[in-house]
DNA sequence: CGCCAGGGCCTCA
DNA sequence: TGAGGCCATGGC
């Protein structure tokens, strides 16, 4: 088996199933696609009470964003930081999204939608990514800090984005699911073990890895 | 109190 | 093309 496969197996059984972008409405895909934007370089728990206070304005509505004043929606999602700022990308892809529906979407290739995204103010590799395979469920690597440093550690020294995302691509089959479960499990790893400053002793790969 | 989190844009070499 | 500054709250 190769060391990519190798590493998903053993965080699968350390840690389980992660249960990634829990959907709980009927516009699950657009309340992911603003997830997206609002956890660039935030903790997930910072966004959670930004999405509900948009859910409690009905704001998880394409119309509604771009309607609203920016500065009401900043104030809004304060919580998830840069608010300032995601508060325009919010408006920028609802502006998109107005002109582009998320039905056709849906019907274009990986490439063409990661092409599409791109051009979105705000959306960056990761995002587009994220909510290509998070929102689309369609099969793409998702590479965040943690995935950097991670493989970082374990040897692969130097990658860029779209190299690291190639070694993924190339070992693992081509498996929205399982791409979905591996990122969340690097996320569990980074969160707890392969820290800035990493916990070694209990870390579940720690055999695979080149730091010991 | 300091550090950092499921990035991206802009500027400047 | 890559390094550095900037955006900012909340958890620990």
């Amino acid at each position: 088996m190769n060391k990519i496969n190798l590493i998903y197996n053993k965080l699968y059984k350390s840690f389980g199933p992660q249960h990634w972008w829990p959907v709980t409405s009927d516009n699950a895909r657009l309340e992911i696609i603003i997830g997206a934007i609002l956890t660039q370089n935030t903790a997930w728990k910072n966004v959670k009470r930004a999405i509900e206070n948009l859910k409690k304005n009905n704001l998880i509505n394409i119309k509604k964003i771009n309607h609203i004043n920016r500065k009401e929606l900043a104030n809004l999602i304060k919580s998830s930081g840069y608010y300032n700022e995601k508060a325009k990308k919010l408006k920028n892809i609802a502006n998109f999204l107005s002109k582009n529906s998320i039905e056709r979407f849906k019907k274009l290739s990986i490439e063409e939608l990661r092409k599409k995204l791109l051009e979105i103010k705000g959306i960056g590799p990761e995002t587009a990514d994220s909510m290509i395979l998070y929102a689309f469920n369609k099969p793409i690597f998702v590479i965040d800090a943690y995935t950097k440093r991670i493989f970082e550690r374990l040897g692969y020294k130097q990658r860029t984005y779209d190299e690291l995302q190639k070694l993924f691509h190339k070992n693992l089959e081509s498996d929205y699911k399982i791409f979905n479960e591996y990122h969340a499990l690097l996320v569990e790893l980074g969160k707890n073990y392969c820290k800035k400053k990493p916990d070694c002793e209990k870390c579940p790969i720690i055999k695979c890895c080149n730091r010991n």
